[in-house]
DNA sequence: TGAGTTCTTG
DNA sequence: TAAAATGGGG
DNA sequence: CCCCATTTTACAAGAACTCA
């Protein structure tokens, strides 16, 4: 489907199930089970669905449709429980991953063997050492699995898996490849215990692992696996956002020296010519990164704080910290007594940044991107507002229920649309309150959306 | 200790 | 992991 | 025009760890 041109998608086979709807507007929807009937009734395929009152019956209901997995003309991987009653969801609410009113239950997955042809260790972003096996690939529902995760030390130990084992392996959710557990009927007679390293295998320097801990670490921050996967984080999609400049370009960089650290890569028009020596670049590329970087100097602040790779600071710690906060100085000129005010910030993760930025690398490192141009403050409300309604005309009617009719149309305008008195051809939305006239009328007419104030509401969100 | 986040992997 | 888009280079 | 390398993106889970 993903097709730039449409008639492409267009002559392939596709079909859709519908399996929710988002907002319906003259309808007020009660259950999941109403807006699906709605769905069927406007002419939609939706999945098959059945409500129950008694959890055991859907435990019944998971293994019915496993046995008839093998009948459906489509695979499934499992079935999807979720609470019917959608007052009561809004209650629930989420995660800032998941909601908490879904759950699914997944069939066990596909079992294969395969042989583990070595175990190599990666270096990440935090210095973690992490054991991965090679596998000769194997097929596994759908696709080709030749490495798969073996997490730390310990596991290793506890499967006890060595190099040239025969091994389980499966794919977790179909997309994970795991070791299950070795088949020791077919274990060699020439294999040996693996033994973890003891030191970093990139850097060489010594890796501990501290009481209690499970992973061993490579504590040396120069460690070049380490300032290039902190690099890949830095510029990633949620931390600054910095496109074309991908975990490869990053390593071919810094093997050419025209980069060593992260504000090298707002300089990269000093290194333009080395760069456009190298295979495969030319101008375009070159321009195409050198636009990315521009942007990403624009990047809210919560952005930037996660960028950092503080450790235990993620997005959800990030975007926290850059509400308690107004600028990256502000947190660097706070203390770790402060942080722990703060709610969801408990003792160790204040301590942690309090030593980021202790260390003396750090500081630099925010500086140098202060000076290279990178925003580091929280923008104003104003400037951070969505533009969801570009280009869009709104007319406003009726009385709304919260908002005045300024209150409205400032709303509308800060998100980049724009309000006019009467209804047309031109207009995209009638934003429509209580005891709505003939604006209303003359809407429908045109088969103009209309919109209640909580659905502007929720787009704006 | 349960819930949620971080970190890591293909 | 797979697949599409994109640009470089032959 | 074709091939190739690179990026992007969706998919997703499990282990480790923190918070309260």
């Amino acid at each position: 489907m993903r097709q730039l041109d449409p008639k492409l998608a267009a002559q392939r086979p596709l079909d859709i199930f519908v399996f929710s709807i988002e907002s319906v507007q003259g309808q007020s929807l009660k259950t999941h089970e109403d807006s699906l009937r709605l769905l069927e009734k406007l002419g939609f395929k939706v999945g098959e669905f059945q409500v129950f009152e008694d959890m055991n019956r859907v435990i019944e209901h998971c293994e019915k449709v496993k046995n008839l997995r093998g009948d459906l003309p489509f695979e499934i991987d499992g079935v999807v429980l979720k609470l019917n009653d959608l007052s009561q969801r809004e209650k629930l609410g989420y995660t800032s991953k998941n909601p908490k009113w879904a759950t699914a239950f997944k069939f066990p997955p596909e079992e294969v063997e395969t042989m583990v042809r070595s175990i190599e260790i990666q270096v990440g972003r935090t210095g973690n050492l992490t054991p991965v096996a090679h596998l000769t690939p194997v097929q596994i529902s759908g696709s080709t699995v030749s490495k798969a995760t073996l997490h730390n030390e310990d596991y290793i130990a506890e499967k006890d898996i060595r190099e040239g084992d025969v091994v389980v392996v499966r794919k977790a959710g179909e997309i994970i490849p795991e070791v299950v557990r070795v088949n020791m009927d077919k274990r060699g007679p020439d294999t040996k215990v693996f033994e973890f390293p003891k030191k970093c295998p990139v850097c060489g320097s010594a890796a501990y692992r501290n009481e209690g801990e499970a992973y061993r670490q490579c504590l040396n921050a120069s460690c070049p696996a380490q300032v290039r996967r902190k690099m890949e984080h830095f510029v990633s999609k949620k931390a600054m956002q910095i496109e074309h400049i991908g975990a490869s370009i990053i390593e071919r960089f810094m093997d050419q020296g025209i980069i060593e650290e992260i504000p090298d890569l707002y300089r990269l028009e000093e290194k333009k010519e080395k760069i456009l020596s190298m295979d495969r670049m030319g101008e375009k590329s070159y321009q195409r990164m050198k636009d990315s970087v521009e942007a990403s100097k624009q990047r809210d602040l919560h952005r930037f704080v996660y960028a950092l790779g503080i450790p235990y600071v993620g997005e959800k710690t990030a975007k926290v910290l850059a509400e308690n906060y107004d600028s990256i100085d502000e947190i660097v000129g706070s203390s770790k007594e402060a942080f722990e005010q703060i709610d969801e910030i408990g003792t160790v993760i204040a301590k942690e940044i309090e030593a980021f930025f202790q260390e003396e690398r750090n500081v630099v490192l925010v500086e140098a991107l202060k000076k290279a141009g990178v925003n580091t403050e929280k923008k104003k409300t104003n400037t951070q507002a969505s533009r969801v309604f570009e280009g869009k005309k709104f007319v406003l009617t009726g009385t709304l229920p919260t908002l005045t009719r300024d209150q409205a149309k400032e709303l509308i305008e800060k998100h980049g649309g724009s309000v006019s008195g009467s209804v047309s051809q031109k207009t995209d939305y009638l934003l429509a309150g209580e005891k709505a006239g003939s604006k209303r009328d003359k809407a429908l007419e045109l088969g103009i959306d209309i919109l209640t104030e909580e659905q502007l509401m929720e787009w704006v969100r």
